[in-house]
DNA sequence: GGCAAAATAATGTGATCACAAATCCCGAGG
DNA sequence: CCTCGGGATTTGTGATCACATTATTTTGCC
Protein backbone atom coordinates (compact mmCIF):
# COMPACT_ATOMS: atom_id res chain seq x y z
CA UNK A 1 0.00 0.00 0.00
CA UNK A 2 1.76 3.14 -0.93
CA UNK A 3 1.37 6.48 0.93
CA UNK A 4 -0.59 8.74 -0.65
CA UNK A 5 -0.96 11.81 1.04
CA UNK A 6 2.79 12.65 0.13
CA UNK A 7 3.31 16.20 1.53
CA UNK A 8 5.10 18.57 -2.23
CA UNK A 9 8.95 19.10 -2.30
CA UNK A 10 9.33 20.78 0.21
CA UNK A 11 13.21 19.35 1.32
CA UNK A 12 13.85 20.41 -2.80
CA UNK A 13 16.11 23.55 -1.86
CA UNK A 14 17.39 23.58 -5.68
CA UNK A 15 17.32 27.04 -6.70
CA UNK A 16 15.44 26.04 -9.58
CA UNK A 17 12.54 25.09 -7.08
CA UNK A 18 13.42 28.54 -5.59
CA UNK A 19 13.04 30.28 -8.86
CA UNK A 20 9.64 28.12 -9.45
CA UNK A 21 8.19 29.20 -5.92
CA UNK A 22 8.63 32.64 -6.40
CA UNK A 23 8.00 33.41 -9.75
CA UNK A 24 4.52 30.85 -9.06
CA UNK A 25 3.83 33.24 -6.02
CA UNK A 26 4.48 35.90 -8.27
CA UNK A 27 2.18 35.10 -11.04
CA UNK A 28 -0.41 34.19 -8.42
CA UNK A 29 -0.58 37.39 -6.69
CA UNK A 30 -1.15 39.02 -9.92
CA UNK A 31 2.46 40.92 -9.75
CA UNK A 32 2.87 40.47 -13.94
CA UNK A 33 0.76 41.88 -16.15
CA UNK A 34 -1.19 40.12 -18.69
CA UNK A 35 0.44 39.83 -21.69
CA UNK A 36 3.80 40.74 -20.16
CA UNK A 37 7.39 39.76 -22.02
CA UNK A 38 9.30 37.93 -19.05
CA UNK A 39 12.85 38.08 -20.16
CA UNK A 40 15.36 34.36 -18.69
CA UNK A 41 17.85 37.34 -18.00
CA UNK A 42 15.36 39.83 -16.27
CA UNK A 43 14.04 37.20 -13.64
CA UNK A 44 17.98 35.95 -13.66
CA UNK A 45 18.60 39.68 -12.64
CA UNK A 46 16.15 40.23 -9.80
CA UNK A 47 16.37 36.92 -8.07
CA UNK A 48 20.13 37.09 -8.21
CA UNK A 49 20.70 33.89 -10.01
CA UNK A 50 22.26 32.53 -13.44
CA UNK A 51 20.27 31.65 -16.19
CA UNK A 52 19.65 28.00 -15.86
CA UNK A 53 17.83 27.78 -13.01
CA UNK A 54 15.32 30.39 -14.46
CA UNK A 55 15.45 28.40 -17.91
CA UNK A 56 14.14 25.30 -16.16
CA UNK A 57 11.41 26.62 -13.87
CA UNK A 58 9.93 29.31 -17.00
CA UNK A 59 9.88 26.17 -18.91
CA UNK A 60 7.92 24.35 -16.31
CA UNK A 61 5.50 26.93 -16.04
CA UNK A 62 5.26 26.85 -19.88
CA UNK A 63 4.68 23.60 -19.64
CA UNK A 64 1.67 24.34 -16.91
CA UNK A 65 0.28 26.90 -18.49
CA UNK A 66 1.35 29.62 -16.07
CA UNK A 67 3.81 31.45 -19.15
CA UNK A 68 3.15 30.66 -23.04
CA UNK A 69 5.87 31.44 -25.83
CA UNK A 70 5.36 32.85 -28.56
CA UNK A 71 6.38 31.45 -31.89
CA UNK A 72 9.50 33.92 -31.72
CA UNK A 73 10.23 32.10 -28.64
CA UNK A 74 9.38 34.64 -25.77
CA UNK A 75 7.89 34.12 -23.05
CA UNK A 76 4.95 36.12 -22.16
CA UNK A 77 2.04 35.77 -19.09
CA UNK A 78 -1.02 34.76 -21.16
CA UNK A 79 -4.09 37.25 -21.70
CA UNK A 80 -7.25 35.85 -20.23
CA UNK A 81 -10.66 35.78 -22.24
CA UNK A 82 -13.72 35.17 -21.63
CA UNK A 83 -13.66 31.91 -23.70
CA UNK A 84 -10.38 30.69 -21.59
CA UNK A 85 -11.99 31.24 -18.05
CA UNK A 86 -15.41 29.03 -19.63
CA UNK A 87 -13.24 26.59 -20.66
CA UNK A 88 -11.07 26.28 -17.21
CA UNK A 89 -14.13 26.33 -15.18
CA UNK A 90 -15.87 23.47 -16.65
CA UNK A 91 -12.61 21.58 -16.68
CA UNK A 92 -12.54 22.26 -12.83
CA UNK A 93 -16.03 21.79 -12.28
CA UNK A 94 -15.07 18.15 -13.59
CA UNK A 95 -12.00 17.84 -11.76
CA UNK A 96 -12.63 19.28 -8.07
CA UNK A 97 -16.28 17.89 -8.25
CA UNK A 98 -14.64 14.75 -8.66
CA UNK A 99 -12.18 15.85 -6.12
CA UNK A 100 -14.50 16.34 -3.27
CA UNK A 101 -16.77 12.95 -4.31
CA UNK A 102 -13.85 11.54 -3.49
CA UNK A 103 -12.63 13.13 -0.39
CA UNK A 104 -16.79 12.48 0.91
CA UNK A 105 -15.67 8.50 0.76
CA UNK A 106 -11.88 9.13 1.99
CA UNK A 107 -11.75 11.88 4.52
CA UNK A 108 -10.60 11.30 8.03
CA UNK A 109 -12.08 12.56 10.85
CA UNK A 110 -9.11 15.39 11.52
CA UNK A 111 -8.97 16.00 8.12
CA UNK A 112 -12.63 17.21 8.29
CA UNK A 113 -11.89 19.12 10.97
CA UNK A 114 -9.63 21.13 9.36
CA UNK A 115 -11.43 21.88 6.68
CA UNK A 116 -14.16 23.31 9.01
CA UNK A 117 -11.83 24.74 10.83
CA UNK A 118 -10.70 26.88 7.46
CA UNK A 119 -14.51 27.18 6.50
CA UNK A 120 -14.06 29.09 9.69
CA UNK A 121 -11.50 31.50 9.49
CA UNK A 122 -12.92 32.60 5.52
CA UNK A 123 -15.53 33.67 7.60
CA UNK A 124 -14.14 35.46 10.39
CA UNK A 125 -11.61 37.03 7.77
CA UNK A 126 -14.69 37.80 5.67
CA UNK A 127 -16.23 39.75 8.70
CA UNK A 128 -13.37 41.42 9.06
CA UNK A 129 -13.03 42.93 5.67
CA UNK A 130 -9.60 41.14 5.37
CA UNK A 131 -9.56 39.90 1.44
CA UNK A 132 -6.11 39.05 1.40
CA UNK A 133 -6.52 36.16 4.21
CA UNK A 134 -10.24 35.31 2.87
CA UNK A 135 -8.44 34.51 -0.61
CA UNK A 136 -5.92 32.63 1.40
CA UNK A 137 -8.40 30.58 3.39
CA UNK A 138 -10.05 29.96 0.52
CA UNK A 139 -7.33 28.13 -1.12
CA UNK A 140 -6.86 26.58 2.83
CA UNK A 141 -10.31 25.46 2.50
CA UNK A 142 -10.34 24.06 -0.83
CA UNK A 143 -6.99 22.67 -1.06
CA UNK A 144 -8.01 20.67 2.26
CA UNK A 145 -11.01 18.74 0.68
CA UNK A 146 -8.48 18.11 -2.33
CA UNK A 147 -5.93 16.22 -0.07
CA UNK A 148 -8.61 14.31 2.16
CA UNK A 149 -9.55 12.94 -1.70
CA UNK A 150 -5.91 11.02 -1.51
CA UNK A 151 -5.38 11.49 -5.10
CA UNK A 152 -2.08 12.36 -5.72
CA UNK A 153 -2.34 12.82 -10.02
CA UNK A 154 -5.34 15.11 -9.95
CA UNK A 155 -4.39 17.21 -6.89
CA UNK A 156 -1.41 18.33 -9.11
CA UNK A 157 -4.05 18.68 -11.97
CA UNK A 158 -5.86 20.83 -9.78
CA UNK A 159 -3.23 22.99 -8.43
CA UNK A 160 -1.95 23.90 -12.14
CA UNK A 161 -5.19 25.02 -12.69
CA UNK A 162 -5.29 26.90 -9.86
CA UNK A 163 -1.98 28.47 -10.90
CA UNK A 164 -3.87 29.54 -14.28
CA UNK A 165 -7.16 30.99 -12.77
CA UNK A 166 -5.49 32.63 -9.70
CA UNK A 167 -4.75 36.12 -10.31
CA UNK A 168 -8.01 36.37 -11.59
CA UNK A 169 -9.77 35.37 -8.33
CA UNK A 170 -9.15 38.86 -6.69
CA UNK A 171 -11.70 39.94 -9.12
CA UNK A 172 -14.68 38.21 -7.09
CA UNK A 173 -13.60 40.90 -4.48
CA UNK A 174 -15.29 42.82 -2.69
CA UNK A 175 -18.70 42.31 -5.09
CA UNK A 176 -19.19 38.64 -5.56
CA UNK A 177 -18.28 37.11 -2.04
CA UNK A 178 -21.00 39.20 -0.34
CA UNK A 179 -23.46 36.70 -1.79
CA UNK A 180 -24.48 35.00 1.51
CA UNK A 181 -24.41 31.58 -0.60
CA UNK A 182 -20.70 30.73 -0.49
CA UNK A 183 -20.77 29.93 2.98
CA UNK A 184 -23.87 28.03 2.96
CA UNK A 185 -22.68 26.35 0.22
CA UNK A 186 -19.39 25.24 2.12
CA UNK A 187 -21.66 23.86 5.10
CA UNK A 188 -23.70 22.48 2.69
CA UNK A 189 -20.43 20.46 1.57
CA UNK A 190 -19.03 19.49 4.90
CA UNK A 191 -22.26 18.48 5.93
CA UNK A 192 -21.64 16.13 2.86
CA UNK A 193 -18.14 14.79 3.38
CA UNK A 194 -19.20 14.43 6.74
CA UNK A 195 -22.11 11.91 5.80
CA UNK A 196 -19.93 10.76 3.07
CA UNK A 197 -21.99 11.59 0.15
CA UNK A 198 -19.60 12.00 -2.81
CA UNK A 199 -22.66 12.59 -5.16
CA UNK A 200 -23.98 15.88 -3.15
CA UNK A 201 -20.60 16.90 -2.38
CA UNK A 202 -19.61 16.94 -6.02
CA UNK A 203 -22.90 18.72 -6.82
CA UNK A 204 -21.50 21.81 -4.15
CA UNK A 205 -17.89 21.91 -5.46
CA UNK A 206 -19.48 21.99 -8.95
CA UNK A 207 -21.80 25.12 -7.69
CA UNK A 208 -19.51 26.62 -6.07
CA UNK A 209 -16.60 26.98 -9.25
CA UNK A 210 -19.76 27.68 -11.57
CA UNK A 211 -20.90 30.31 -9.69
CA UNK A 212 -17.37 32.03 -9.38
CA UNK A 213 -15.62 31.19 -12.68
CA UNK A 214 -18.94 32.27 -14.16
CA UNK A 215 -18.85 35.78 -12.91
CA UNK A 216 -15.28 36.46 -14.02
CA UNK A 217 -15.98 35.33 -16.92
CA UNK A 218 -19.34 38.01 -17.10
CA UNK A 219 -15.70 40.74 -16.27
CA UNK A 220 -14.65 40.71 -19.75
CA UNK A 221 -14.55 43.69 -22.00
CA UNK A 222 -16.39 43.60 -25.53
CA UNK A 223 -13.36 41.83 -26.61
CA UNK A 224 -13.25 38.80 -24.36
CA UNK A 225 -10.27 40.27 -22.59
CA UNK A 226 -10.03 39.92 -18.82
CA UNK A 227 -7.38 42.00 -16.92
CA UNK A 228 -6.74 40.79 -12.90
CA UNK A 229 -7.28 42.87 -10.28
CA UNK A 230 -3.30 44.32 -10.04
CA UNK A 231 -2.40 45.09 -6.27
CA UNK A 232 -1.81 48.38 -5.36
CA UNK A 233 1.54 48.27 -3.84
CA UNK A 234 3.94 47.54 -6.86
CA UNK A 235 6.84 47.51 -5.93
CA UNK A 236 10.69 47.71 -7.47
CA UNK A 237 13.70 46.27 -6.04
CA UNK A 238 17.49 45.36 -7.34
CA UNK A 239 17.87 42.69 -4.26
CA UNK A 240 19.72 39.57 -4.99
CA UNK A 241 17.96 37.44 -3.03
CA UNK A 242 16.34 34.54 -3.95
CA UNK A 243 13.87 34.62 -1.12
CA UNK A 244 11.53 37.49 -1.18
CA UNK A 245 11.65 38.05 -4.37
CA UNK A 246 9.66 41.27 -5.93
CA UNK A 247 8.85 41.45 -9.52
CA UNK A 248 8.60 44.84 -11.02
CA UNK A 249 5.14 45.16 -12.93
CA UNK A 250 6.24 46.47 -16.25
CA UNK A 251 3.83 48.15 -18.91
CA UNK A 252 4.75 46.90 -22.58
CA UNK B 1 25.02 19.71 -34.31
CA UNK B 2 23.27 16.88 -34.60
CA UNK B 3 19.29 15.70 -36.09
CA UNK B 4 17.21 13.73 -34.22
CA UNK B 5 15.23 11.97 -36.19
CA UNK B 6 11.43 12.85 -35.15
CA UNK B 7 8.07 13.10 -36.64
CA UNK B 8 7.25 16.49 -37.74
CA UNK B 9 5.56 17.66 -34.87
CA UNK B 10 5.88 21.46 -34.85
CA UNK B 11 7.63 24.17 -35.65
CA UNK B 12 10.10 24.20 -32.71
CA UNK B 13 13.12 22.88 -33.97
CA UNK B 14 14.99 23.38 -30.75
CA UNK B 15 16.84 20.14 -29.53
CA UNK B 16 15.02 20.54 -26.53
CA UNK B 17 11.69 20.27 -28.42
CA UNK B 18 13.31 17.26 -30.61
CA UNK B 19 14.77 15.72 -27.06
CA UNK B 20 10.96 16.23 -25.98
CA UNK B 21 9.61 14.01 -28.61
CA UNK B 22 12.01 11.42 -28.63
CA UNK B 23 11.51 11.02 -25.03
CA UNK B 24 7.74 11.03 -25.33
CA UNK B 25 7.68 8.64 -27.95
CA UNK B 26 10.27 6.56 -26.28
CA UNK B 27 8.08 6.26 -23.41
CA UNK B 28 4.63 5.60 -25.01
CA UNK B 29 6.17 2.99 -26.75
CA UNK B 30 7.16 1.28 -23.68
CA UNK B 31 10.72 1.15 -24.43
CA UNK B 32 11.61 2.10 -21.26
CA UNK B 33 11.30 -0.52 -18.08
CA UNK B 34 9.10 1.00 -15.47
CA UNK B 35 11.39 2.02 -12.71
CA UNK B 36 14.21 2.58 -14.81
CA UNK B 37 16.46 5.04 -13.69
CA UNK B 38 17.04 7.08 -16.59
CA UNK B 39 19.70 9.93 -16.35
CA UNK B 40 20.80 13.19 -18.18
CA UNK B 41 24.11 11.98 -19.05
CA UNK B 42 22.83 8.39 -20.52
CA UNK B 43 19.82 10.37 -22.83
CA UNK B 44 22.16 12.87 -24.17
CA UNK B 45 24.97 10.39 -25.18
CA UNK B 46 22.03 7.99 -26.80
CA UNK B 47 21.06 11.67 -28.64
CA UNK B 48 24.49 12.84 -29.34
CA UNK B 49 23.70 16.01 -27.25
CA UNK B 50 24.88 18.04 -24.80
CA UNK B 51 22.90 17.74 -20.83
CA UNK B 52 21.16 21.39 -21.63
CA UNK B 53 18.48 20.43 -23.94
CA UNK B 54 17.75 17.22 -22.30
CA UNK B 55 17.76 18.60 -18.61
CA UNK B 56 15.00 20.64 -19.63
CA UNK B 57 13.07 17.96 -21.48
CA UNK B 58 13.37 15.30 -19.15
CA UNK B 59 11.82 18.02 -16.63
CA UNK B 60 9.29 18.89 -17.96
CA UNK B 61 8.64 15.24 -18.61
CA UNK B 62 8.48 15.34 -14.86
CA UNK B 63 5.99 17.95 -14.41
CA UNK B 64 3.94 15.78 -17.03
CA UNK B 65 4.35 12.98 -14.58
CA UNK B 66 6.08 10.94 -17.27
CA UNK B 67 8.99 10.62 -15.27
CA UNK B 68 8.88 11.41 -11.56
CA UNK B 69 11.89 12.61 -9.52
CA UNK B 70 13.08 10.52 -6.56
CA UNK B 71 14.08 12.66 -3.28
CA UNK B 72 17.79 11.67 -4.15
CA UNK B 73 17.36 14.32 -7.37
CA UNK B 74 17.55 11.20 -9.36
CA UNK B 75 15.22 10.92 -12.36
CA UNK B 76 12.64 7.30 -12.82
CA UNK B 77 10.43 5.74 -14.82
CA UNK B 78 6.91 5.59 -12.87
CA UNK B 79 5.92 2.38 -11.64
CA UNK B 80 2.37 1.82 -12.58
CA UNK B 81 0.15 0.30 -9.99
CA UNK B 82 -3.60 -0.62 -9.83
CA UNK B 83 -4.00 2.58 -7.73
CA UNK B 84 -2.31 4.42 -10.03
CA UNK B 85 -4.40 3.43 -13.32
CA UNK B 86 -8.44 3.88 -11.13
CA UNK B 87 -7.21 7.22 -10.71
CA UNK B 88 -6.11 7.77 -13.98
CA UNK B 89 -9.09 6.05 -15.68
CA UNK B 90 -11.81 8.62 -12.80
CA UNK B 91 -9.61 11.50 -14.04
CA UNK B 92 -9.89 10.70 -17.87
CA UNK B 93 -13.66 9.66 -17.55
CA UNK B 94 -14.31 13.34 -16.49
CA UNK B 95 -12.21 14.89 -19.13
CA UNK B 96 -12.32 13.05 -21.59
CA UNK B 97 -16.24 12.92 -20.93
CA UNK B 98 -16.50 16.69 -20.96
CA UNK B 99 -14.28 16.83 -24.35
CA UNK B 100 -16.60 14.16 -26.12
CA UNK B 101 -19.44 16.66 -24.78
CA UNK B 102 -18.36 19.48 -26.10
CA UNK B 103 -17.53 17.79 -29.02
CA UNK B 104 -21.14 17.15 -30.05
CA UNK B 105 -21.95 20.83 -29.31
CA UNK B 106 -19.05 22.15 -31.64
CA UNK B 107 -17.94 19.27 -34.10
CA UNK B 108 -18.16 20.43 -37.82
CA UNK B 109 -19.15 17.94 -40.93
CA UNK B 110 -15.58 17.36 -41.76
CA UNK B 111 -14.54 16.66 -38.16
CA UNK B 112 -17.10 13.85 -38.08
CA UNK B 113 -16.44 12.93 -41.31
CA UNK B 114 -12.44 12.66 -40.00
CA UNK B 115 -13.67 10.61 -36.70
CA UNK B 116 -15.69 8.46 -38.89
CA UNK B 117 -12.59 7.67 -40.88
CA UNK B 118 -10.61 6.82 -37.65
CA UNK B 119 -13.57 3.96 -36.73
CA UNK B 120 -13.04 2.56 -40.09
CA UNK B 121 -9.70 2.71 -39.77
CA UNK B 122 -9.41 0.99 -36.37
CA UNK B 123 -11.81 -2.05 -37.47
CA UNK B 124 -9.58 -2.43 -41.10
CA UNK B 125 -6.51 -3.00 -38.55
CA UNK B 126 -8.45 -5.15 -36.51
CA UNK B 127 -9.71 -7.25 -38.55
CA UNK B 128 -6.27 -8.07 -40.18
CA UNK B 129 -4.84 -8.63 -36.94
CA UNK B 130 -2.56 -5.23 -37.35
CA UNK B 131 -1.87 -4.30 -33.71
CA UNK B 132 0.19 -1.59 -33.33
CA UNK B 133 -1.83 0.29 -36.40
CA UNK B 134 -5.04 -0.45 -34.11
CA UNK B 135 -3.86 1.02 -31.09
CA UNK B 136 -2.59 4.16 -33.57
CA UNK B 137 -5.81 4.13 -35.03
CA UNK B 138 -7.28 4.45 -31.74
CA UNK B 139 -5.40 7.00 -30.59
CA UNK B 140 -6.28 9.07 -34.11
CA UNK B 141 -10.00 8.50 -33.37
CA UNK B 142 -10.15 9.84 -29.84
CA UNK B 143 -7.92 12.72 -30.97
CA UNK B 144 -9.85 13.46 -33.28
CA UNK B 145 -12.88 13.70 -31.04
CA UNK B 146 -10.78 16.02 -28.57
CA UNK B 147 -9.77 18.37 -31.06
CA UNK B 148 -13.58 18.83 -32.33
CA UNK B 149 -14.21 19.56 -28.64
CA UNK B 150 -11.82 23.08 -29.20
CA UNK B 151 -10.92 23.67 -26.48
CA UNK B 152 -7.35 23.58 -25.87
CA UNK B 153 -6.27 23.44 -21.92
CA UNK B 154 -8.59 20.57 -22.26
CA UNK B 155 -6.30 19.21 -24.95
CA UNK B 156 -3.44 19.86 -23.26
CA UNK B 157 -4.47 17.92 -19.79
CA UNK B 158 -5.71 14.88 -21.85
CA UNK B 159 -2.44 14.34 -23.71
CA UNK B 160 -0.40 14.51 -20.51
CA UNK B 161 -3.23 11.73 -18.91
CA UNK B 162 -2.28 9.86 -21.93
CA UNK B 163 1.36 10.18 -21.31
CA UNK B 164 1.03 8.16 -18.45
CA UNK B 165 -1.40 5.43 -19.57
CA UNK B 166 0.01 5.13 -22.91
CA UNK B 167 2.87 2.56 -22.48
CA UNK B 168 -0.10 0.23 -20.76
CA UNK B 169 -2.56 0.37 -23.30
CA UNK B 170 -1.13 -2.27 -25.48
CA UNK B 171 -2.23 -4.70 -22.48
CA UNK B 172 -5.34 -4.35 -24.20
CA UNK B 173 -4.26 -6.58 -27.03
CA UNK B 174 -5.36 -9.24 -27.94
CA UNK B 175 -8.07 -10.36 -25.31
CA UNK B 176 -9.71 -6.95 -24.10
CA UNK B 177 -10.06 -5.86 -28.09
CA UNK B 178 -11.64 -8.94 -29.66
CA UNK B 179 -14.92 -7.62 -27.36
CA UNK B 180 -17.39 -6.61 -30.21
CA UNK B 181 -18.41 -3.63 -27.51
CA UNK B 182 -15.49 -1.48 -28.51
CA UNK B 183 -16.98 -1.19 -32.48
CA UNK B 184 -20.61 -0.64 -31.09
CA UNK B 185 -19.59 1.87 -28.40
CA UNK B 186 -17.71 4.10 -31.08
CA UNK B 187 -20.63 3.64 -33.40
CA UNK B 188 -22.99 5.03 -30.91
CA UNK B 189 -20.29 7.89 -29.52
CA UNK B 190 -20.19 9.14 -33.14
CA UNK B 191 -24.12 9.48 -33.50
CA UNK B 192 -24.26 11.44 -30.61
CA UNK B 193 -21.56 13.45 -32.21
CA UNK B 194 -23.72 13.92 -35.37
CA UNK B 195 -27.30 14.39 -33.50
CA UNK B 196 -25.26 16.70 -31.30
CA UNK B 197 -26.35 15.17 -28.20
CA UNK B 198 -24.00 15.66 -25.65
CA UNK B 199 -25.04 13.80 -22.74
CA UNK B 200 -24.98 10.65 -25.26
CA UNK B 201 -21.50 11.21 -26.25
CA UNK B 202 -19.95 11.77 -22.80
CA UNK B 203 -22.01 8.81 -21.36
CA UNK B 204 -20.20 6.51 -24.69
CA UNK B 205 -17.03 8.24 -23.83
CA UNK B 206 -17.13 6.94 -20.29
CA UNK B 207 -17.74 3.81 -21.13
CA UNK B 208 -14.96 3.01 -23.13
CA UNK B 209 -12.71 5.05 -20.91
CA UNK B 210 -14.10 2.83 -17.71
CA UNK B 211 -13.92 -0.29 -19.79
CA UNK B 212 -10.22 -0.74 -21.01
CA UNK B 213 -8.81 1.07 -17.68
CA UNK B 214 -10.61 -1.52 -15.55
CA UNK B 215 -9.61 -3.90 -17.67
CA UNK B 216 -5.85 -2.88 -16.99
CA UNK B 217 -6.52 -2.20 -13.17
CA UNK B 218 -7.45 -6.02 -13.38
CA UNK B 219 -3.80 -7.05 -14.70
CA UNK B 220 -2.11 -6.04 -11.76
CA UNK B 221 -0.04 -8.17 -9.58
CA UNK B 222 -0.71 -9.12 -5.64
CA UNK B 223 0.60 -5.78 -4.88
CA UNK B 224 -0.80 -3.86 -6.99
CA UNK B 225 1.82 -3.54 -9.61
CA UNK B 226 1.17 -3.20 -13.71
CA UNK B 227 4.11 -4.39 -15.91
CA UNK B 228 3.76 -2.88 -19.36
CA UNK B 229 3.12 -4.55 -22.20
CA UNK B 230 6.98 -4.97 -24.05
CA UNK B 231 7.43 -4.58 -27.83
CA UNK B 232 9.80 -7.25 -28.92
CA UNK B 233 11.75 -5.97 -31.01
CA UNK B 234 14.08 -2.81 -29.78
CA UNK B 235 16.84 -4.15 -26.95
CA UNK B 236 20.22 -3.25 -28.93
CA UNK B 237 21.73 -0.03 -28.37
CA UNK B 238 23.79 1.10 -31.48
CA UNK B 239 26.60 3.65 -31.68
CA UNK B 240 27.28 5.70 -28.65
CA UNK B 241 26.04 8.94 -30.97
CA UNK B 242 23.07 6.98 -32.81
CA UNK B 243 21.30 9.58 -34.76
CA UNK B 244 17.89 8.20 -33.90
CA UNK B 245 16.50 7.88 -30.66
CA UNK B 246 16.47 4.71 -30.00
CA UNK B 247 16.84 3.69 -26.04
CA UNK B 248 18.40 0.26 -24.11
CA UNK B 249 15.51 -1.06 -22.49
CA UNK B 250 17.64 -1.57 -19.27
CA UNK B 251 17.06 -3.32 -15.84
CA UNK B 252 17.98 -2.72 -13.08
C1' DG C 1 11.28 65.14 -42.39
C1' DG C 2 10.19 60.28 -43.64
C1' DC C 3 11.68 55.81 -44.05
C1' DA C 4 14.32 51.94 -45.13
C1' DA C 5 18.73 49.79 -44.35
C1' DA C 6 22.56 49.05 -41.53
C1' DA C 7 24.44 48.77 -36.98
C1' DT C 8 23.87 47.65 -32.36
C1' DA C 9 21.75 45.52 -28.47
C1' DA C 10 18.94 42.05 -26.40
C1' DT C 11 17.60 37.41 -26.00
C1' DG C 12 17.05 32.35 -26.35
C1' DT C 13 19.77 28.19 -27.19
C1' DG C 14 23.16 24.82 -26.59
C1' DA C 15 27.78 23.36 -24.98
C1' DT C 16 31.09 23.09 -21.43
C1' DC C 17 33.07 23.37 -16.91
C1' DA C 18 33.40 23.11 -11.76
C1' DC C 19 31.62 21.24 -7.83
C1' DA C 20 29.05 18.76 -4.30
C1' DA C 21 26.08 15.10 -3.35
C1' DA C 22 24.78 10.56 -4.33
C1' DT C 23 26.08 6.07 -5.89
C1' DC C 24 28.95 2.33 -6.79
C1' DC C 25 32.77 -0.77 -5.93
C1' DC C 26 35.74 -3.55 -3.50
C1' DG C 27 38.14 -5.39 0.15
C1' DA C 28 38.63 -5.99 5.31
C1' DG C 29 36.60 -8.06 9.09
C1' DG C 30 33.06 -10.95 11.15
C1' DC D 1 29.03 -16.00 2.77
C1' DC D 2 27.59 -11.45 4.53
C1' DT D 3 28.15 -6.67 6.32
C1' DC D 4 30.29 -2.42 6.46
C1' DG D 5 33.43 1.41 5.42
C1' DG D 6 35.98 4.37 2.54
C1' DG D 7 37.75 5.75 -1.75
C1' DA D 8 36.62 6.15 -6.76
C1' DT D 9 33.08 7.09 -9.95
C1' DT D 10 28.80 8.74 -11.44
C1' DT D 11 25.35 12.23 -11.57
C1' DG D 12 22.60 16.45 -10.86
C1' DT D 13 23.21 21.43 -10.32
C1' DG D 14 24.47 25.97 -11.37
C1' DA D 15 27.47 29.25 -13.77
C1' DT D 16 29.54 30.84 -17.87
C1' DC D 17 30.59 31.20 -22.63
C1' DA D 18 29.73 31.28 -27.73
C1' DC D 19 26.55 31.86 -31.17
C1' DA D 20 22.34 32.58 -34.01
C1' DT D 21 18.15 34.96 -34.11
C1' DT D 22 15.18 38.63 -32.98
C1' DA D 23 14.42 43.33 -31.45
C1' DT D 24 15.78 48.04 -31.17
C1' DT D 25 18.29 52.03 -32.38
C1' DT D 26 20.96 54.68 -35.38
C1' DT D 27 22.31 56.13 -39.76
C1' DG D 28 22.03 57.48 -44.52
C1' DC D 29 19.54 58.64 -48.51
C1' DC D 30 15.90 60.95 -50.96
Amino acid sequence: MPRIATPPDAADTSLRQQVYASLREALTSGRFAPGQKVTFRYVAGVLGVSLTPVREAMRRLVAEGAFEMNPNRSVRVPLMTRDKVLELRDIRMELEGLAAAKAALAATRPQIAEIRRAAREILAARTRGDSATDRQKVREFHFAVYAAAAQPTLLRLIEGLWLQTGPYMNLLYPDFISSPRGPAGRQRLIDALQAGDAAAARREMENDIRRALSYVAGLADENGNIAPAIPATVRKRRSPSASDAIFELRVN
